[in-house]
RNA sequence: GCGCCCGUAGCUCAGUGGAUAGAGCGCUUGCCUCCGGAGCAAGAGGCCGUAGGUUCGACUCCUACCGGGCGUACCA
């Protein structure tokens, strides 16, 4: 990174000096294969235009770059410079020094005091949030993957980031349920938690109340899925919400009990996949502690007024230009309803502002869990906590410089409001300080319906996917699908490894399943719809998590039979002298020099992946450079004996460069949450 | 109607304004002499939706059109 910045200062530098031409912006980029070169400056082009601009005079791209090249010439870290094609200038670095430079460790990190970190800018990721109350399932995964993921690649790229998960637990959904084991069940919160206690491993709480939450929808209706909600049984629904928003009663805490309970099975569910959260902001205090304060900074901005004619009469509304008036509805949001009650929309703006520090009141916290590492997660509460002991030890969460919320595109339009209310409150913090990292959603291929056993409608059959539904019970668990992955990578691990243990083959076994389902949710770019399919979602072959690891296990295969000795030799070999470096050159120059350049090169560029990876906010560009490591080295683990090469200085490139390749392909899926196991 | 997203190989998808448009799956054909075949190699397969424009240069940017998806709630 650093030596690309010195070279763009150079030819900066030498278009100054002989055309008199300042560039602010100076573009590089790689060439297609590497006998071109390792570095491409179209720089020449540019330069054409700007000199005709100026002078009128028509200079030739070739001819520029022709007088250009000396002066890149005389780095110590050039080899050699070509001009090529209609005027590219094309770099070639000296292989044996880069080599030499790139598998230097990179330098520590200076320790950080906890104050230093604390005064760093921080991000906020808001990630996961599914309603608790019902089991996860592949949509919400690919949430929580990309959010998960993308928090890896900030924090691999020097970021501070904090994890949010946000609680839902007095809405709708949870009603809904709270509906189901009251009127459907007739149970009271003693029957709940005697239920769940009586309930098998494998058909947990969040199994029993998926299943209830579609009797639920079934039961508004009649039992006619086709049929309109009955009016009679919604107000049941509009009761138990009141009597949840109202608390200290029966319904409140069961809806407690319910919601808190899904919202642990989620947390094992994540956790099975290594997603990890730091707070779990919860709806109840959002609207106790910030509801209040966000209303009043809304009503002084102006940004909210109270409507009083129209449909939207005895509402406060948000208008918005983007959109128009139709003859359905107001182009008008609704923040506080005519009833008083507050929307969604209203209850994210309050939350998206205690983000970003801009309400100056906290909640009050209290210890939700503790992973087995020692990290906590904490979630919101309504008074201090006396079973949280020191209260000191709380961290201070909120107040980010940027907030990112992972949320489906569908909700993009509520995004845009939650941003509008945000400037209007807070111009100094302005729109940008809130990003949606939009995704598309998670549906199901026709082929998984079959599989499922869901009948299409005539309409949906002609479609290419069909949408999951919670609230009809049409998809498919996080779990199951976990299970069947693992299911599948246990029985690979014991025809192949029958010497290991059962724990060794159950812990490999594992491994390979998290890998094959991270990696799929990851590979396609955030705005394509994942069109569900078992076979696709279940493959550990081809373009796949395992094949990845797979990689990094035969690499690491390698150097179990190699001495610790013979790889600081190696390295020695490497770093020596100008004898030696001479040697390397004649490697990489002999018969399929260019092959084991092209390795070294792809594997030096993890760093500036990483970087891309988080500056887009897109997980699948660091997802698709770990493919294409793996499968460069693949193929250079089939053409080289690595242990069985005599000759010295070849020997000694191949062991670094199988190493080398070996530690960045571990970061990288480390980064995309993808272990690599012993043997798999 | 309005807003956002998408049309690239048989299928599913990648593709910074730049050089010969790539991958996986599927299909055809080869490869265990071992550091692991969850692998490697070769082959067939493309008016990059259509038509204009900008540019030295367009799959990429702009405009129009055609086709598809999702929004556009006093649901969350």
């Amino acid at each position: 990174m650093e030596l690309q910045e010195k070279l763009r200062v150079r030819v900066r530098r030498a278009a100054a000096e002989k055309f008199g031409v300042e560039l602010e912006q100076l573009s590089m980029e790689v060439p297609p294969r590497t006998e071109l070169g390792d570095l491409a400056f179209p720089v020449a082009f540019e330069l054409a235009k700007r000199i005709k601009q100026a002078t009128g005079e028509k200079r030739a791209p070739r001819a520029i770059a022709e007088e250009l090249k000396a002066e890149l010439e005389s780095a110590a870290e050039v080899a050699r410079v070509e001009v090529a094609g209609a005027g590219y200038l094309n770099l070639f670095y000296d292989r044996a020094l880069f080599l030499a430079r790139a598998i230097e460790p990179a330098d520590e990190a200076p320790a950080q005091t906890q104050a230093d970190e604390d005064a760093r800018p921080k991000r906020i990721v808001e990630h996961t949030n599914i309603n608790p109350n019902k089991a996860a399932h592949i949509g919400h995964l690919r949430n929580a993957v990309l959010g998960d993921t993308f928090i890896r690649t900030m924090r691999a790229a020097g970021e501070r980031v904090e994890v949010e998960n946000y609680i839902d637990n007095t809405g709708v959904q949870v009603a809904d349920v709270v509906v189901g084991f009251m009127h459907i069940e007739q149970m009271t919160l003693e029957d709940v938690r005697r239920l769940d206690a009586s309930l098998p491993p494998e058909r947990p709480f969040d199994y029993y109340c998926w299943d209830l939450y579609a009797r639920v929808g079934l039961f508004y209706r009649n039992g006619d899925p086709d049929a309109k909600e009955d009016p009679e049984r919604l107000k049941l629904r509009r009761e138990t919400l009141h009597a949840i928003e109202e608390g200290a009663n029966a319904t409140a805490e069961l809806a407690d009990y319910v919601s808190m309970r899904i919202t642990d099975c989620h947390l094992d569910t994540m956790e099975r996949l290594d997603i990890r959260y730091d707070v779990l902001p919860r709806e109840s205090e959002i609207l106790y502690f910030m509801w209040q304060r966000a209303f009043e900074r809304m009503k002084e901005s102006g940004v909210i007024h109270f409507q009083t004619e129209g449909r939207n009469a005895g509402c406060w509304v948000m208008p918005m230009d983007t959109h128009t008036s139709t003859e359905e509805h107001e182009a008008d949001k609704v923040i506080v309803r005519s009833n008083g009650t507050i929307t969604y929309t209203g209850k994210d703006i309050a939350y998206q502002l205690w983000k970003l520090g801009q309400l100056g009141i906290d909640f009050y916290y209290k210890p939700f869990r503790t992973y087995p590492d020692g990290h906590v997660v904490w979630v919101s509460t309504r008074e201090p906590s006396n079973d949280g002991g020191d209260a000191a030890a709380v961290p201070h969460f909120g107040a980010g410089q940027t907030v990112y919320n992972v949320i489906d595109s569908r909700q993009s339009y509520t995004q845009e409001v939650v941003r509008r209310g945000v400037e209007a409150v807070a111009p100094e913090v302005g729109e940008a300080a809130s990003v949606h990292l939009s995704y598309g959603m998670v549906a199901l291929s026709p082929a998984a319906c079959a599989v499922l056993g869901i009948e299409l409608s005539e309409e949906d059959r002609a479609r290419p996917f069909v949408e999951m539904s919670g609230r009809k019970g049409l998809g498919v668990k996080a779990d199951d699908l976990i299970n069947r992955l693992e299911e599948n990578a246990l029985r690979e691990t014991v025809s192949r490894h029958p010497e290991l243990s059962a724990d060794e083959q159950r812990e490999a076994a594992h491994a390979v399943a998290i890998g094959a389902l991270r990696y799929f949710l990851l590979k396609w770019t955030r705005t394509s719809v994942i069109a569900f399919d078992f076979q696709e979602a279940l493959s550990f072959e081809g373009e796949t998590g395992p094949y990845c690891q797979y990689a990094a296990v035969r690499a690491n295969s390698i150097f179990r039979k190699l001495d610790e000795e013979e790889l600081t030799q190696a390295r020695a070999f490497v770093h020596a002298g100008t004898d030696e470096a001479s040697q390397l050159r004649a490697v990489f120059d002999g018969e399929g020099g260019d092959e084991l350049w092209s390795l070294v090169t792809l594997a030096a560029r993890l760093d500036e992946v990483v970087a891309q990876s988080a500056q887009q906010a897109e997980p699948a560009v660091l997802a698709k450079y770990a493919f294409q490591l793996a499968r460069a080295f693949n193929l250079f683990y089939h053409r080289h004996r690595i242990i069985a090469e005599e000759n010295r200085a070849r020997r000694s490139a191949l062991i670094t460069i199988a190493d080398f390749v070996r530690r960045q392909l571990t970061r990288a899926l480390s980064t995309l949450g993808i272990h690599v196991p012993e043997r798999m």
